[in-house]
DNA sequence: GTCTATACTGTGATAGAC
DNA sequence: GTCTATCACAGTATAGAC
């Protein structure tokens, strides 16, 4: 088995995605043309298609990617002790999400190409209930800690709670796209008010 | 002055609108091209462009409509007296956005086109500020009418928490386009246990 | 004055010769 | 691996029919 040629290959498919990602992030899905992206990968026309097989392979990588990077953000909940509440994980969740690259824009343009895109959309789907099933858990642990709440209870509650609260992350990825600069902050502020409430 | 001549180009541009936003809503934005449209619209080619300059322009004409049809729900807010509760009025607005056209994927597919289109990222900025707006001043009366704050508060606190209750809606926008089906009742449900405790 | 049919021009993805 | 030709198709303009 050709060790070299393996991990070569791999790497090239990295740099090509790389590329990809920040010729998406600028022009858009269908704006960035292949050779705007063998430009920025620094090839040749032809060498992409030694890795990939063409665009539209490349467009659901570039997603998936995307998508996936969204829940590498989930590592804050439930890491510390006692149990944080909403009204302080939540946002901080929020305000670290710009951090990773190119968010919110791209995180947008990847929802609505997927919204025609079957394979896509799978990816979204089950990005949006694996997150959904993180927060329901963090969200079980804080009642039971805070609320003596048995464990069923906590369950049932959390798994009601959930998706609004993760709409309320997708809300802020909106309006962050759009209004940029000072509502990020309102926005968590906002958020905290809503929370602190639960 | 020619009157009918006036009616009648007012009559195709609607015709024209209609047909990209249905081919938009069939294929995304860029993959809707100007035969379809012009095939969906029962005209040919060169008709289309005495009514619309180009592509361009019909792109922005469909992404403002889309996005400004979302005002349209907004009537609910402050029709019944005594001011209804937000986890009242707000589900029901939510629940009232997938009976309007083509909605929910066609918004999201706006919001990404928007992100590197800068007319229509001017449009949504605008109309997610009005929607704001509209939200605020809903939240006030209701906080005058059963806390009994004064005015100056009232309209501080609504403000501090209009934009998280808006990206509650833009989350419902989001989770209801990929999720679809049973997700739209669970959010609802989800989004009166958040809202109930404000 | 409106619309149809068709032709023009550029550009993009891809494949195959170096 | 690179460079360049090909081929399809998009947006647009125009020439004439009703």
């Amino acid at each position: 088995m050709p060790k070299v040629s393996e991990e070569h290959r791999e790497a090239m498919r990295q740099r090509i995605l790389d590329a990809a990602l920040a010729c998406v992030a600028r022009k858009g899905f269908s704006a960035a043309s292949m050779a705007d992206i063998v430009a920025e990968a620094g090839l040749s026309a032809g060498a992409v298609y030694l890795y990939y097989k063409g665009k539209e392979q490349l467009t659901v990588d570039v997603g998936r990617r995307v998508l996936e990077d969204r829940l590498a953000i989930l590592e804050v909940l439930g890491r510390a002790r006692p149990v944080p509440p909403p009204s302080q994980v939540i946002p901080e969740m929020m305000a670290g999400l710009p951090k990773t690259q190119f968010f919110p824009g791209i995180a947008l343009q990847v929802w609505g190409e997927a919204v025609h895109h079957d394979e896509l959309a799978g990816v979204a789907r089950q990005i949006i209930g694996d997150v959904t099933g993180h927060i329901a858990a963090y969200l079980q642990k804080w009642l039971q800690s805070t609320r003596g709440l048995d464990p069923d209870a906590a369950a049932a509650e959390a798994a009601r709670l959930a998706p609004a609260v993760v709409g309320l992350v997708q809300g802020y990825i909106v309006q962050v796209a759009f209004a940029g600069g000072d509502i990020g902050e309102r926005y968590l502020e906002s958020a905290r008010g809503v929370l602190e409430r639960l």
